[in-house]
DNA sequence: CGATACCTTGAACTAATTCAATTAAGGTGG
DNA sequence: CCACCTTAATTGAATTAGTTCAAGGTATCG
C-alpha cells in the first residue's frame, strides 16, 4: 500500500491501541524507533516538531492521492516509468542532495517484479515486458540482478505521464 | 482524487504558499472556513485540536492507501459495488449516527456518472453496465436522478470485495 | 554443480475500453 | 402544463491492453 524509503517516517502518533500498521522489508533496512509514548512526549517538548511530523503526514497524503492517479488512469508503461523515475528521485536523495544525476547512473529498483507489479496494480509479467520494451527502445538499460540504468531521463519522463 | 463528504476536512496548515488544493463542488455544499493563521492559533490555543487533526489527517491517509487497493486490484463490480457502500455509509453518518440502515432505503449516488467512473477509475459505460448488472441480480434497485436502493447489503458487500 | 527462486517470453483469452447510436431526464420559456 | 432543448445515462458491437497459463531461461548460493 506504500514504499518507504530511507529517512520515511512510519506510524500512528496519538493512536490507540486499535490500529496496526504491518511492514515488510523489502531490503536490509536500519530502523530508528520509538515508543508511542516517548514520541508523544517528544512533540510536547518540542512544538515545531508536531507540525514537521503534520507537513511529512500531509506530504504522503498527497502522494498517495498522486499515485491514484497512476492506478485509476496510467497505462502498464506509464506505471513502469514512473516508479523508475521515483526510485531514481529517492536514491538521488540519499546519495548526495542535488546531485544532477548523470544519464546512465546505475540505479537499484529496490523490489522484486512480484513486489513491482503490486505495487503498480499490475502483473510481474507485464513489469518484465515493459521494462524490456523501455529497455529496446533505448531509454533504459537492464542489468543483472534489480539494477537497471536511465539513459534518456526526458524520455523516460515523457512516457511516465498520461497527458 | 478525493471524495469529501459532510464534516471532512480540507487544507494544508503550516504550508507555505507554494501549496495549492483544488475542491469542486458535485453538490451543494455548506462550507465553514478559516484563513490559515487563524487555524494554526486555534492549533496553538488547544493542543488536544492539533492532535484531532493529526487523527483526521492519518484517516484520510488510511482510507487513500485503502482506495489505492480498490485502483489496483479490484475488478469493475467490486469498484461500483464499493463505492455504493461507500456512500451509504456516509450518509448514514450525517442521517442518524448508529442508524442500521434498513434494507431498500433510498440513497443517493452524489456524483455524475462521469465522476463516479473517474473516481473509481473506470469509464462511464462500464458503471452504467455495472450498476444494470447490479440491478438485473436483485442487489440493487435503481431510481431516477442519482438515487439506488440496496436491497441485499449483505450481497453487495460480498461484491465488493476482491478475497 | 545442482537447486531454488526469480525473471523472461510466447500464445490464448478476457475484462474493460472505445466508438457510435439511442433513450431518458431536467430545465425553460411559451 | 406541455413541447422543446440540452445534458446525462444506457446499450450494443468491435477492439485492445493487459491477464493468465505454460514453458524456458538466468542468477545466486550453499
Amino acid at each position: 500500500m506504500a514504499l518507504q524509503f530511507a529517512s520515511d517516517f512510519l506510524g500512528r502518533p496519538y493512536a490507540g491501541d486499535n490500529t496496526s500498521a504491518l511492514a515488510e522489508a523489502a531490503t536490509d533496512v536500519e530502523l530508528c524507533t520509538f515508543t508511542r509514548p516517548q514520541l508523544e512526549v517528544l512533540l510536547r517538548a518540542y512544538p515545531g516538531l508536531q507540525q514537521q511530523l503534520m507537513q511529512r503526514v500531509l506530504k504522503d497524503l498527497d502522494f498517495a492521492r498522486e499515485w491514484m492517479v497512476l492506478l485509476g488512469r496510467k497505462t502498464a508503461e506509464e506505471r513502469v516509468a514512473s516508479f523508475i523515475l521515483l526510485c531514481l528521485e529517492k536514491q538521488r536523495n540519499v546519495a548526495c542532495h542535488a546531485a544532477p544525476s548523470k544519464s546512465g547512473e546505475r540505479l537499484e529498483l529496490p523490489l522484486s517484479r512480484t513486489d513491482i507489479a503490486d505495487y503498480l496494480g499490475i502483473t510481474l509479467e507485464t513489469v518484465a515486458r515493459k521494462l524490456r520494451q523501455l529497455s529496446d527502445d533505448g531509454v533504459i538499460a537492464i542489468h543483472t540482478g534489480r539494477f537497471v540504468s536511465v539513459l534518456d531521463a526526458e524520455r523516460l519522463r515523457a512516457r511516465s505521464a498520461s497527458d
